[in-house]
DNA sequence: TATGCGTCGCGAAACGTTTCATGAAATTTC
DNA sequence: GAAATTTCATGAAACGTTTCGCGACGCATA
């Protein structure tokens, strides 16, 4: 009785326990077929010793640990933390832990949770990383969301082109005849670079006139203040419509507009990119076009647990959508 | 030359490599004293073929994987954001790895995230759960932010207390007559709850009068609709200033005043509590009492990888601080 | 030269699983 | 009823570390 209190029970004890050999236990474990009086009386111990498998032991042996590490800048830009939470649910659901790795955007620091996992022996690496020149294990499998990093490594991404269509085709519905586009380069790395060249196709194909504002990785945000200015006479704007590349510019810009006196939606409207809400629940950050997180998620899962690899699409793109956030006056 | 290409190399490939006795590799890994000609050898061997430590078989050896479970209810509300990236900042520091469970405020998948964790050796567990009757692994250690447990189990939260008296002095100092106190019971279990006394408190130091209402978990949300309707008279609303439970409440308020018509903050100032922002580094959601939370992150990583379980306080109380944003007259 | 002591590398054992060759028992076949 | 065949529990070996008793070697002492 109460011999090894200190210690957890293992298979050992468990076997001794039913007086059945360390085998069977393995098997009653695993589900695999067991005489059914055997089986029997090995759950009983299992129930009594309460006993829980070492997965760490299973790790080992099996090389396999039924964990998936998920590279991220942040938690709380909220299509982060949308991603973060639709990514956990997604393993959840197949059994299989989440190992969440901030990056802050950081190369070295991405870089460094790479060779972190890599000794950890994750089954495989999500990313949503900003270094071009990652170093991953080649036999550890990699999927990135937005960023596509060559043939082997599959990208999962929002139909960006489609978004920036989308977002002129909204402009132009909604009555704006001159509109301009803002993006900043830092965020706007690989696969959302086509929102520029949807929106521009968009407003092409409904002749509504346009103009870009492109800031690079590190420039100071006033470039889009001067530029706005520029465009400001007689206390107008000479714009009715903006498309900013993420509702996080969006968010910003809305601050500069607000603080020259312009009304929005009332004197320019936008339309932001990626479908941010305040708590979850909460109403649309801006008027945006909303990318399907639960989708990529449950991609990105499904490909970097698919078996064989050679099978593995290069890009996939989801449907992105519209949804209205108060910065666009809808349809009369 | 390249024998086994397929599988990573293993501390006896360095051995053997180097010339030297398992032991050796393993000290060197370790760091621990080797004599200086063994040292470079195996470091060249180690550097040769890129070796890297296989931290399951450490794991299984030492029963210590060197992670920590962290249990939030989502990623979405921005201040379980901004904990789950103070949280992995304070762990990866320390060189700990975070398991992110998401529990959607369910205490069934507390309970078998909890369960999941233990099978997997986890070093500790940090958990902000809504579950109380929760049943832990007596020997992984436990902290909890904002639910104190018993007195095995250490609670770190804010200053709660004093965060609600802040914000009854808050509201007296910027001029409020009338005041009101919104609370929903589902987001208020213990240590919050003693952000209605302190704010009663407050309230009382200052003579200023006012009104509770408090919902139950579940209710709908219609009742604050109703309460303040039976405090709208003339266009005119009873109360100069409200005292919301969590942002995310107040956030929910403002769009209810909006629609009746009221203007925040001139007919009513608002203060709330989390010091949620909008994109980690926007403003404020509305103006609040702030959470330390890379305090409160630094201090839950901390107590639980601490060794002597006896020395652990039972609760840490941190200090909260008053941001504006925008939901307040600023004083003249 | 012989003894004693301290250093330090060596390699076997152990951690808790899974797997697989082994052989005992039960079943089938003529 | 004996031999052939199938079934299935058994337990040793292996996964990649850490630990620790052992012994080889170097040096000081007499």
């Amino acid at each position: 009785m109460m011999r090894k209190m200190s210690t957890a029970p293992t298979m050992k004890d468990v076997a001794r326990e039913a007086g059945v050999a360390l085998g069977t236990v393995s098997k009653v474990v695993n589900g695999l077929p067991v005489g059914e009086n055997y089986r029997i009386r090995v759950e009983a111990a299992i129930e009594k010793l309460d006993y829980q498998v070492n997965s760490y032991a299973q790790g080992l042996k099996a090389n396999r640990t039924y964990s998936i590490a998920v590279l991220l800048p942040n938690t709380f830009n909220p299509f982060f933390a949308d991603l973060a939470h639709q990514l956990n649910l997604a393993l959840q659901k197949r059994r299989y832990k989440m190992l969440l790795c901030c990056t802050a955007f950081n190369p070295t620091e991405e870089q460094e949770y790479i060779n972190m996992v890599r000794q950890n022996k994750v089954d495989g690496i999500i990313g949503l990383t900003y270094n071009p020149d990652l170093i991953v294990e080649p036999d550890t499998p990699y999927v990135t969301i937005d960023r596509y990093m060559g043939p082997g490594i599959p990208c999962v991404a929002s139909d960006n082109y489609a978004g920036g269509q989308m977002a002129a085709e909204k402009l132009a519905d909604l009555g704006c005849k001159k509109v301009a586009f803002l993006r900043i380069g830092s965020s706007l790395t690989n696969e959302p670079n086509k929102r520029r060249s949807g929106f521009e196709n968009g407003c092409l194909a409904r002749q509504l006139s346009y103009e870009m504002k492109i800031l690079d990785d590190g420039d100071p945000f006033d470039g889009f203040v001067d530029f706005l200015r520029e465009h400001f006479h007689n206390g107008k704007l000479d714009f009715d419509g903006l498309f900013c590349v993420t509702d996080n510019l969006a968010f910003q810009i809305m601050k500069v507009l607000e603080s020259m006196g312009l009304k929005v939606p009332e004197d320019v409207q936008i339309i932001g990119f990626d479908g941010a809400r305040m708590f979850g629940d909460g109403r649309y950050v801006c008027s945006t076009i909303v990318q399907p997180t639960d989708a990529i998620a449950e991609m990105c899962v499904e490909l970097v647990l698919m078996d064989n690899a050679a099978l593995r699409p290069p890009l996939v793109c989801l449907p992105v959508s519209y949804a209205y956030g108060g910065t666009t006056m809808e349809r009369p």
